[in-house]
DNA sequence: AGCATTAAGACTAAATTCATCTTAATTGTC
DNA sequence: GACAATTAAGATGAATTTAGTCTTAATGCT
């Protein structure tokens, strides 16, 4: 389905949490969990996801948590997205040239490359640091639509 | 994830070989299956979402067979694969209102709004008489790429 | 009547999704 | 050094989706 995951979801949340937090502090499963409402044992599966992957630095034992692994302006939505669900391919043939034998001869290929590029276009514009923006600025607004604030004010 | 079903595809590559054929010719099940590379039997049940979801027509009986349901200039990409997958919702949060109670504080959904929005806009503007334009050209070019034929003529 | 063909849908195997639960490993603190 | 807190790792599992096959009924031509 053109459908993000679970998994792709709760960890773009996970990140705008830890995103959003004060510059070296460390944050734990069950606070991150709740704030994000996240299942907790889930949650933990995706955080290790993203260590591996990079994005975020664990500590263990007492005190342990986790950081971003780096500044939230160099974590983009599609690098967070893709860490747990891989690269983007709108269509199996746009895996890899070759990975559908029709390519030449098909007209549909090229719509979906479109398609696709302008879906990545969207994801890499939006980093860590844009979105904690976004939340502050939607809060100051006090919970309206963004149609209703138009109108309104 | 965030990919086109093999329901969406094999519809696509159907409809694309209806819309190719001349003005009230009956196309056959092993007809389509054959030239489009599609399991005979899965295809036979494509076809019948494709006959109720209006795109197509079929008549039963010796002679029967499938016919496009209206005119392929009036038959989109987006409405072919939304046919078999139902509407395109890139995230749960954009089903519908309410559907994350997030909704109003996320930062992240009007991102996504966007994104949809723009992959949606590209497979609204192409029809299924546009793809066969498209196949033709391909083909006497002689399988080049793209890219290629832009330079060429 | 008989044959070709689609319609309808039951059925299935495999993969994916969305988790939960348990146990091990690690680390700070007392 | 013992202990408590915490993450790491991964086994397990239910539900859903995906991708496909197969069978039987209905229909319409000849």
């Amino acid at each position: 389905m053109l459908q993000l995951t679970r998994d792709g979801e709760y960890a773009v949340r996970a990140l705008v949490y830890l995103a959003s937090q004060p510059d070296g502090k460390i944050s734990l499963i069950s606070e991150i969990s709740e704030t994000q409402e996240v299942p907790k044992s889930y949650l933990s599966k995706i955080m290790q996801h993203l260590v591996r992957s990079g994005l975020v630095k664990s500590r263990r034992g007492a005190k342990g948590g986790f950081v971003l692994a780096r500044p939230a302006h160099q974590i983009t939505l599609r690098q967070t997205i893709e860490a747990m669900e891989g690269p983007i391919h709108l269509n199996v043939c746009l895996i890899k040239k070759g990975e559908c034998h029709r390519d030449d001869l098909c007209p549909v290929h090229p719509v979906w490359r479109d398609a696709q590029s302008k879906l990545i276009e969207v994801l890499d514009s939006k980093t860590m640091a844009d979105l904690v923006r976004d939340a502050e600025k939607l809060q100051r607004t006090g919970n309206k639509t963004e149609a209703r604030r138009v109108e309104v004010k």
